[in-house]
DNA sequence: AAAACGATTGAATACCTGTTCAATTAATCG
DNA sequence: CGATTAATTGAACAGGTATTCAATCGTTTT
């Protein structure tokens, strides 16, 4: 038994007032379903998400998208951020990937777009740190 | 007027059937306000929250903490990711920096809970993930 | 009071991520 | 058709991040 499992026995020893090893074992299983939770698959998908919208490029991006409530030109989206016109690429790109926009080509100019996704997660955030 | 800028105004060129100077300037002063948005304050703000939550480690943390509905110990939530003690430390310390969990010490022990940011932001998460 | 224990902190390092440069693709224009 | 333009891609480098180790702090126990 190692020893982070000692520790969580005198835990348990504390909490509850008597404590076997069976009662360890059924808070190890029930420690491991919560982390299991929703499939180990859609946690790495949230993930992604999150990952795509934790950078001060990307996230600007996508809060202009959102405020914009129309499709935006990447010439246009260029004025938004500080980066090279390959570094805003990648970036759409990974939003793209992440679900976070859409792009649509137009004869010879290239447009982009906040998703449903995009918006709920911008509304909660805002709405989540105004309030602190 | 440089290089990104002619881009902008030969797109705009295309999208209103004339255009001059005055409404270059007028898009690009539409794009930095679209920028801007909310204070730049904020948007950081907004940024260390997503950037906290954006790692594994700390994900699988507050969505145990919220799938638990109650506050874990430090020791159970050992069990529930794979780091040292340390690492498990200094993420719950990023959490709380970003007001995703909150701690309170318990005798010899400390116990953390997920706030309400952290259930919005993940219950918004889990269901835009849901459906795709 | 000393020892043991739970948890945190700071420093070091290995890894990952973001950005740019150069080259390329796809489309339009002359 | 060749040239120009909008945008993307891949490779490389620089900077940031995550994890661990060692040391420490604050409680509790003996």
């Amino acid at each position: 038994m190692s020893r982070a499992t000692d520790r969580l026995q005198r835990y348990l020893d504390d909490e509850l007032e008597e404590c076997r090893n069976e009662d360890v074992e059924r808070r190890l299983d029930e420690l491991s379903t919560l982390e299991a939770g929703l499939g180990a698959e859609r946690a790495t998908r949230e993930l992604d998400v999150l990952s795509a919208l934790a950078n001060e490029t990307r996230y600007t991006l996508v809060r202009a998208l959102v405020a914009a409530e129309e499709e935006l030109c990447v010439c246009e989206l260029n004025a938004v951020v500080d980066v090279s016109e390959s570094g805003l690429s990648h970036a759409l790109s990974e939003l793209v990937d992440a679900g976070l926009v859409d792009g649509r080509k137009d004869g010879r100019w290239k447009k982009y777009r906040a998703t449903n996704r995009a918006v709920a997660l911008v509304t909660v955030l805002e709405g989540s740190v105004s309030d602190e």
